[in-house]
This record gives structure tokens, sequence and C-alpha cells, in this order.
DNA sequence: TATTGTTATACTCTATAACTATA
DNA sequence: TATAGTTATAGAGTATAACAATA
């Protein structure tokens, strides 16, 4: 594959976006199953993950992050909460909110899983290109793009 | 974002197996969420979709396929039947196989869902440069081709 | 009244274990 | 015995609707 010379596709030839949703649902699919045995499920991951880089926060503004809805952030919130991985404070000037922190149990937990997330998939990935990897990293940046756009 | 220009990360960097994991897993989040009153789910569609590329295959074949346990698949199936999209047939040799074949709803679905899909994440990528949308393009290959590659 | 969050409920997706039928 | 598939069961993840508390 020579990524840098291929002439661009025409504006609107339509595969991309059938072949990329498959993809991606069918690599998410293989990265939730390659988590058993684990401390927390790769939801509780994303959630602590979002936490450890953005700081503490309310669970709207966690669920906004997450991209789900306010009821399915309020289960993640309290099995983290069960596990002693986050903490749930009061807000200071308004009484319907609460803030979430990071618990040190989660900051650990956080640390180990993605080391050891990292375990299986960087095997992957190493077999790949230097030109590959670059392509995954662009595409990081790009799907960010697309979900921050995305604002329903 | 200047994607030819960049040189390659360092070859251990490490985050990039969490980098991409977790916009993987939020991007497919989104995929699904945005398919609310469509005939079939994300994964019914996987299922019809690889049917329609590659022909008519056993239960077993088609789990292989979608990378999902046997069990996994024959819900899928048992539902994709209730719809009429698919048929089962009687393996020619062998007892206890069977084969599965897309019926004509079936058929219309694939086209008609693939379209309709095409709708909302088009427009996101058609807000991208030509550049970014030839780095997805090259990602479904990688995508795919690390998937092939993880046989267990 | 509007907003924030939770509770109640239900559905989809996936898995493991145990079973049936056929090879 | 081994293989292909199904059934039974369970758990994770997510959603909508209805509710409670606070602004």
């Amino acid at each position: 594959m020579n990524y840098a010379k291929r002439v661009h596709s025409p504006y609107g030839d339509g595969s991309l976006a059938g072949d990329l949703s498959l993809a991606v649902v069918r690599f998410a699919r293989r990265l939730r199953g390659r988590r058993e045995n684990k401390l927390v499920s790769l939801t509780q991951l994303s959630a602590l993950s979002t936490l450890h880089h953005e700081g503490p926060m309310t669970p709207g503004a966690l669920a906004a992050a997450e991209r789900v809805r306010p009821p399915s952030m309020t289960r993640v919130i309290a099995s983290l909460s069960d596990l002693g991985m986050i903490k749930r404070e009061p807000h200071p000037t308004d009484g319907r909110q609460a803030i979430v922190t990071l618990a040190p149990a989660g900051m650990e937990v956080v640390t180990e899983e993605l080391a050891a997330r990292k375990a299986w998939l960087s095997d992957r990935l190493r077999e790949l290109t230097p030109d590959e990897r670059d392509t995954l990293r662009d595409t990081v940046l790009i799907l960010n793009k697309v979900l921050a756009d995305t604002e329903d």
C-alpha cells in the first residue's frame, strides 16, 4: 500500500461511509471481547480515562464527554463508585449537581489498564509499517473531530 | 493538519493503542446510537452485508467472519430469518450444517440501509478534507488487516 | 418552570455451559 | 469421539419515560 501517492477518490464515492462503519464496529467488538478477567470494562475505563484527562466533572458533563445519555452514565458512575474507583462530592454552589473525581484506586487502574490493553493491541500495531501507524494516529484525530462536530 | 509531512512517531510511543481503542469504541457507540427507527440493527446489517459480499455460507462461517461466537450468530440468524431477510437451506452433504442465504428482502435492506446509514456519516465525512478521507480509507484497510491477523 | 440527576424498565449484543444431532 | 449448531442463562451497555430535588 502506498498511501502518499494514491490519487484522491472522488468526493462522493460513498463506499467510505459503509466500509468505515462496518470496520469500526467489528474492531470495537473485538476490543470489548479482549477484556475478560479485567478489573473494569471498556465503558468504565473510558469514563475513568476521561476523568483522568479532563479532571473532576459533573455526571452530566461526563455523559456528554462520553456521548451517552445521563441514565447510562448514572449506571457507569454507580458501578465505578462501588469499586471505589471514583468519589462523588457535593457541588459547591448547585445542590442538584455533584462532582465526580477519580479516587486513588481509579487512578491506579487507569494506568494499569491502559498498559494492559496496549499489550495485545500494541502487538498488532507493531506488525504494521510506520506509515500505517501514522495513518491510525491521524484517524484518531479525525474521528475525534467528527465526534466533536456532532453535537446533537 | 498536514499528514504527509509529519515525521513518524517513535516505534513504541505507546499512546496510539490507548487513543485508538478509545476513539474506536466511542465512534462505534455513536454509530449504533444512530440507528433508531431502522429496520435492522448494525449487528444484523453487518451480517447481511457479509452475506451480500461473500455469498451463502454456514452459520459457523458467518460467525467466524463476523468474529462472534456461534451462539451469538444463532440469535442474529434467527432474528433475520424472522424478518424474512435470510433463508436457511440444508447443507448438501452434511446434515449438521446449514446454508444461510440472503433473501430478496435482505438484499433490498442491505442496499437501502447502506444508503441510509451514509446519510449522516457522509455528511460528516463531506466536511473533511480529501486527505482526511484518504486517511480513513487507509484505516479501513488497516483495521481489516489487523482483524484478519488476529485469528484466535 | 427549567435543569440535573436518578429510578424503573426494557431491549440489544455478546458470552459460557450444556445439550442435540450428525459425522 | 469430534464437530456444527441450538438452547438456556447471564451480564454489560444503552435507551426512553417518569420521577425527585433544586434552581
